[in-house]
DNA sequence: AAAAATCTTGACCAACTGGTCAGGAATGTT
DNA sequence: AACATTCCTGACCAGTTGGTCAAGATTTTT
């Protein structure tokens, strides 16, 4: 016991807020609160996984005290939930640019593109998505089952259809889609092994660039997909 | 308490040892029981990660209780690091034979049949490994640093000569790299998403085949290797 | 046979964790 | 101002977990 007893200290973010005199609206704080440990459980849930990461230490790294976290988020696993659910939807929406296009080079380039931004800009969203589906997705299990399926299903259709009308080789669709998410995946997954192997940096903006065009060109040239040569 | 008191019952494995005539050396005993808890390990690690797997659950696993596990293995973390060890030989020694082979086409051909193998026969090493680089590498860190960064640069250089001898496309090596590496590993680490993508069913031999084969064509056309049409 | 070494295990413990709660503080409403 | 609602938090609790230990069982050695 470092203090038998403390004076009760006002609350932090009150004590800011009372210097520049602005109210602190109920609204917003649980709006700033929420966003704050969300904030904080992906960070933590992505690198220490659901049950490697504690509410302690996501209630640390939000600066507030536990107690105060499951004022907003009644357990664990609601907030893990949460977060999963948020990236998923991250993921499908990336995805719309998929079809958008008939041509099969433009729009495998686009969803390529959108891809290695999300893993460069979202990386903890799919460690948090491979953590979970290779400890047999507990969680989200439905959402393979549903909306995952429904989604690959109609791809691979458009996928077939390019190869029906010729304008790329006779491959199974399902691995072209595996191959793109592996391939780029790979890039916020192991983003800690592609670093320590670059010297222990980040890619830097060319070496993005880099990769981006280089697995752009080794799939759709792998495909054969016709007029790719000027990528 | 269910029962006050028990009488101290003969081990079960002394039992049945007893019941066939045999003796138990102790060297036996020893190297038996190591491969169990290890085998055990492996399968809870891979599937609740370091911290989610609890001696207890590797114990029950092993068939024997927590205090015997304890005595073989002092700590879970040695545990752990003994396996991660193992998978870390078994994967460079099946990128052995990546350079026995002076042709790119047969080389890489090689190089990603034994990956595509090992994702079938040894998954959940590629999930521990996968989940130990994500989690930060924090222990195997040196590993990444020395050996697997030398034999990345050995390898990049390699393929590096077939460029400049001109056997493939100008292409970054590293990539070509990563993207074999995502792709083999997928099949592994995502092994319960592309099952249930597949109605709940595991891939058929047929399907491993077809995965291999569109895995190995497309990479290779990708990077425009001569000679490679008849896979 | 007897002593030594190794193996086995139930019981136990300290540390930690998810989650609770009472009561105080800030804000909103009348 | 007074009352209601929402927010905040230290203290607490029950369950779990990694790891220990002493005492007994089995095998090996002398």
């Amino acid at each position: 016991m470092e203090h038998a007893l403390k004076k009760p200290a006002p609350r932090a973010a009150e004590k800011i807020r009372a210097k520049s005199g602005h109210p602190a609206p109920k609204a917003a704080i649980r709006r700033e609160k929420e966003a704050l440990i969300l904030k904080a459980a992906e960070e933590v849930f992505s690198e220490f996984g659901f049950r490697g990461a504690t509410t302690q230490m996501i209630a640390d790294r939000a600066g507030m005290p536990k107690a105060n976290l499951h004022y907003y988020f009644p357990t664990k696993l609601v907030l893990y939930r949460q977060i999963i659910e948020e990236i998923f939807s991250i993921w499908l929406e990336a995805a719309q640019s998929f079809d958008e296009n008939s041509d099969p080079v433009e729009a495998l380039s686009r969803y390529i593109d959108k891809k290695m931004e999300i893993s460069r800009s979202h990386p903890n969203g799919s460690k948090i998505w491979a953590n979970e589906v290779m400890h047999g997705a507990p969680i989200i299990q439905d959402y393979l089952e549903t909306t995952l399926r429904d989604w690959t299903d109609s791809r691979m259709a458009i996928i077939q259809r390019w190869i029906d009308d010729g304008l790329i080789d006779p491959i199974d669709p399902r691995h072209l889609l595996y191959m793109i998410w592996a391939t780029t995946q790979h890039y916020a997954d192991f983003v800690h092994q592609i670093n320590t192997l670059n010297g222990g940096k980040a890619l830097s903006d060319d070496q993005w660039n880099c990769a981006r065009r280089d697995v752009k060109i080794i799939i759709l040239k792998g495909i054969g997909a016709k007029g790719c040569g000027d990528l």
